[in-house]
DNA sequence: TCTACCACACTACCATACAAGTATGCTAGT
DNA sequence: ACTAGCATACTTGTATGGTAGTGTGGTAGA
């Protein structure tokens, strides 16, 4: 794992961004087990740094851990995946009908800079790109909505998606119409359409389902 | 505080537990200094557990810790406030709208049984019974319509409000006419009237904005 | 061969000791 | 009288030792 040293001031904000880091990028994939000892010898700290990154992981579902026995990374769960996008689906539905009743000029250049990189993305097939321009868009519209902090919580339930969308990712599945779907997004808002801006976002964000079923039977050790 | 036989396996829940429903209740008051020592002492527990709840709270956003310096109980943040209200209102947006959907009879009787009660509180100038009631009323909601977990999350990030309204019990603020709102809810729903149901609900919470002004007032140093 | 039992290795949980940063008040020097 | 500086008593952060529960593999006995 990464060095020490270029990570927060604590010892345990570090184990925690590193095994967060680990098992959202499915380095530490679902199902496998880990323990306190473990991890405190592989990153050379003492246990109680990682224990208690082990109970934040745990409040972010991301492990599970039972008492005297051992821990595991948690397996994906689809009831959960779908109770985070439902959540997600409604805060951005209201966050972007805030973003067309006001949004600043700088807001909407910034969108309109980040979809040009997106298509840049788009035609270069680089996935990997693509995800982390789709994240940001996102999150623009709920900062220039004055909704940073909300947009905040979702993604803290969100994780489990994440590690679906990388799945999704691995699987090279449809990462094209996405653009089309933002581009069409940011005329609704520039338009200050409320209505038809709600409706594209909600049915963007319904695509999320993927292809749940194709990735569970790809990779079924991985879900619950 | 309370015996720990009572609670849960382990003393780090025991803890948390302890000290939450201290925070939420206002028994420990925003802004108050607390200590790991001095709770371990108070709990007659080591350290460990008690640190452990601590970060449990900082993540609740229930305790601010200042590293080597000392922790607090945190100021009530209106900004902090209207974004959980946000987000609760549009999660709640579309739960009616699920139960409008979808409900079966029996949570139409719990509903409705719940609000005979909600009667017989309000009548009874019963504030404490009817901050229950109502979060039993909107729980029921999200039950009935297969939405607990999003249900649950909504609660956690929701504890300064819930901060709010003991404050806003104690100064016997208008309790009276959620009542009211509480029933005509039920009566789309029943209808299956989404788009009313869903007004409803928006409106309603709205409302949940109290006397936020007021109460700042009286209680200045509580608030950030 | 099968089963009951036990020793052992492993886990997370809790208690305690030590380290390091911070605030405060006293004291010595001006 | 005032200030710089240090001793001291706090705080949280980290390390480590011991405890109790759990799984496993081997062994003795039928």
């Amino acid at each position: 794992m990464l060095n020490r040293t270029k990570y927060k001031n604590s010892t345990r904000d570090f184990v925690y961004e590193a095994l967060r880091d680990a098992i959202v990028s499915l380095e530490l994939p679902p199902g496998a087990t880990i323990s306190e000892k473990e991890i405190s010898e592989e990153l050379e700290v003492s246990r109680t740094p990682v224990r208690e990154a082990f109970l934040r992981l745990t409040e972010d579902e991301l492990l599970t851990v039972l008492p005297q026995r051992g821990s595991y990374i948690s397996l994906i769960d689809l009831d959960h995946v779908e109770d985070a996008r439902f959540l997600r689906e409604q805060a951005e539905a209201g966050i972007i009908r805030l973003a067309c009743e006001s949004f600043s000029d700088s807001y909407i250049e910034k969108l309109e800079k980040n979809l040009k990189y997106q298509r840049f993305a788009r035609d270069n097939d680089d996935e990997n790109e693509l995800f982390i321009l789709d994240k940001a868009f996102h999150r623009l519209i709920a900062e220039g909505s004055s909704k940073s902090r909300v947009w905040e919580v979702i993604q803290k339930v969100d994780t489990h998606s994440n590690r679906l969308r990388k799945l999704s990712l691995a699987m090279k599945l449809n990462w094209k119409k996405l653009v089309d779907q933002h581009e069409e997004m940011l005329s609704a808002i520039k338009a200050k359409d409320s209505d038809l801006a709600e409706k594209l976002m909600r049915n963007h964000l319904a695509l999320l389902i993927y292809d749940q079923k194709a990735l569970k039977e790809s990779y079924p050790d991985y879900f619950k």
